[in-house]
DNA sequence: TTCTTTGCAAAGCTTTTGCATCTCG
DNA sequence: CGAGATGCAAAAGCTTTGCAAAGAA
């Protein structure tokens, strides 16, 4: 993933140990299921990589990849935020209320009918949250063979 | 508003004086265009009435209000939680980014097709968040008079 | 060298909890 | 009277900030 050093270079932030660091394990996860890490949980995987990194950069340096539109931010129902590995293409997203398993979607038509009711309201629409809550076929699965 | 005494009853709890203002708060500003206080709002807005309730009261019972169906809980892109009136229909969110006013929409075109994305991914549907984020009317024009 | 970044510790915010006191029913 | 509610203060999360030391360019 050399590719890290150009794309932290062209953002005009210095090539660190832990931005490289943080950076790559949003790669990683972007190609699992968990894609959306919190602060503290991008703490802990580098605690268990072996070197440490303060939680303060932990913090600084996803701020910092947030306003340089490296990752989104998310807030979703929990208390503390969780990032993504932004991509160019917007989604919403699914989530599951019992494992939390986040699914992620994209939908013209409601994409186009939020356009039509910010207009009606005569405001120009910057951006949107929609996150669905629910419980995933697996979960409810589980849920039957219990009760 | 009498009914707030047997609304409190009907819920189970008691009826006392920080429950009973905190119940009418609410429904005042249901009627104005800020329909939505966060638990600091409504501390400093009973402190202004005159009698003192503590922090944490108000926390519990905004709290319990939510769990009693009352009250409606919302995260939007802020730190703190807000609460609404929790009406009988579901409503999203329109929210001016510039002076943080809220506008309430329901769209049945966008409820049908979450419906139908949840099914699409094996998820039973529990509920949704949608927020769409822009700028009013007036806050555009108020930035053109400005330059 | 110079400006940025880091780590640590301390502080800030929002929210929750423990506990003695008070109050509704 | 007795269970539940309140207020205060302390504590618990999550996140930010100050500052001296370390590091990139």
């Amino acid at each position: 993933m050399s590719s890290d050093y150009n794309n932290l270079k062209s953002l005009g932030l210095k090539v660190t140990a832990p931005r490289m660091r943080i950076l790559a394990l949003f790669q990683k996860a972007a190609a699992t299921e968990k894609r959306h890490l919190t602060a503290d949980e991008v703490f802990s995987l580098l605690k268990d990589e072996g070197e440490d990194v303060g939680l303060a950069t932990v913090y600084r340096v996803l701020t910092q990849f947030e306003v340089a539109g490296l990752l989104r931010r998310h807030h979703f129902d929990t208390e503390s935020a969780s990032y993504e590995l932004g991509e160019p293409e917007h989604h919403d997203h699914l989530v599951c209320v019992e494992c939390g398993k986040i699914e992620e979607f994209v939908d013209v038509d409601i994409e186009r009918r939020q356009k039509e009711i910010a207009d009606r309201f005569g405001y120009s629409l910057d951006h949107h949250t929609l996150c669905l809550y629910g419980i995933c076929k697996e979960c409810r699965e589980k849920a039957k063979d219990k009760g």
